[in-house]
DNA sequence: AATGCAATATACTCATGAGTATATAAACTG
DNA sequence: CAGTTTATATACTCATGAGTATATTGCATT
């Protein structure tokens, strides 16, 4: 994209381009929001201190202020983090061939999976209570299309006959929030990977646990 | 209990009796865990000054503690409330006649509802982060009896063939994360009422989204 | 070399809110 | 009535943590 006609430099070299300054610089944004994320999770938003964010990767305060602003925008870069893994899952499955019931599976896997990730868990774990009307209003943007997504794999399912005939709303609602909860609980080291959790998950609520005659 | 040689006062009588004045109390301080549990949800709890919900019961902070000790009391209190709700939801379909099947579904329809009311939706707001590891240990005490009953009603289920056959663990993780979600989105006003979001959501859980042919 | 901007630290300010010491009034007990 | 307990208020203390003013270093651009 760039004509400057910076030299092939080795890998080596001390002296960096314009390029990777830049990447420098996101870098450290990302290891910044990724240990904040950690700990929101960990001890939740109002109990994590911005020192500690900064100690946990070695800078202080003042620095987290430089790269991203305030407590509340380190918060919503995270959960924006998360939403975007979200709409992408959306985009993927709408690419998949097949039925739209096997494209609501393969959307609701993915769901459950980035539910359990660290940006993820930030989105469950944070109620609307703990953001600004403003900062509100954009998650709500960013959560929108997310959910319009499920409903439009839903109605297409009704439609074509895959999927069982429900009120789109509720049955949306319902899937979300039993997909939602693991983010809730899940701990990275502990029990069954997320694939194999999402996998179970949405297989039963396919079948649903009433036994078939 | 009490063998004392009280009189049947008429009741608009200004003397009132140790009953009395323990039953009034009492309803003092199921006000203020009321207005708290109210306050915690709407706002959550670390941004939920004991001011604020002293003034709005019109007393004053010394007032809380004096009925309820501290903060996180006041918190532990409602989500008792709320956890014994849910466990008296268990004993009641325990108590029915019908396949174990038909119990589950009746204990979750009832659990959908509790975790909709107030202290309810206390106990679904509230992550372990925000507890003491005392706090954490009591809630967990009382929570666990009832993830039992849940499993007990599958795995009956399971062995009676009303239900299908699935790892408990993980179908019990699943109802119960869906259930307790409108915990989360539930506001008294909007929509349609608890029982009936309950009864759709189970139903839904119970045939599943997959269409029968 | 001079100037400016990027990155980071130290060392503050300031508000909030949990928890408490103390006073007071009413109500109950003997 | 005297003494004690209960219920409640006023008016503090004190820690924490968000956010900022300011200094420092060093690279970058001319």
């Amino acid at each position: 994209m760039s004509a400057s006609v910076q030299p092939d430099l080795q890998s080596t070299s001390p002296f960096r381009t314009a390029e990777q300054r830049e990447a420098d610089r996101a870098a450290k944004r990302n290891a910044l929001l990724l240990a904040a994320a950690r700990m929101f999770n960990a001890r939740g938003f109002h109990a994590t201190s911005l020192d500690d964010v900064a100690a946990s990767v070695g800078v202080t305060k003042p620095t987290i202020y430089h790269y991203l602003g305030n407590k509340e925008q380190v918060l919503i870069e995270c959960m924006t983090i998360g939403l975007i893994q979200l709409q992408e899952a959306a985009a993927a499955a709408r690419a998949e061939p097949g039925t739209a019931m096997e494209r609501l599976c393969s959307f609701l896997r993915r769901y459950a999976e980035v539910n359990m990730a660290e940006f993820g868990q930030c989105v469950i774990r944070t109620g609307d209570e703990l953001l600004s009307p403003e900062g509100l209003e954009k998650l709500r943007s960013l959560k929108r299309p997310i959910d319009a997504a499920m409903r439009s794999f839903i109605v297409e399912g009704i439609e074509e006959g895959s999927i069982v005939s429900a009120d789109p709303k509720m049955l949306a609602f319902t899937l979300a929030g039993a997909l939602n909860w693991p983010g809730r609980w899940y701990r990275p080291d502990a029990g069954s990977p997320p694939s194999e959790i999402a996998t179970a998950m949405v297989d039963i609520l396919m079948q649903g646990f009433a036994a078939r005659r």
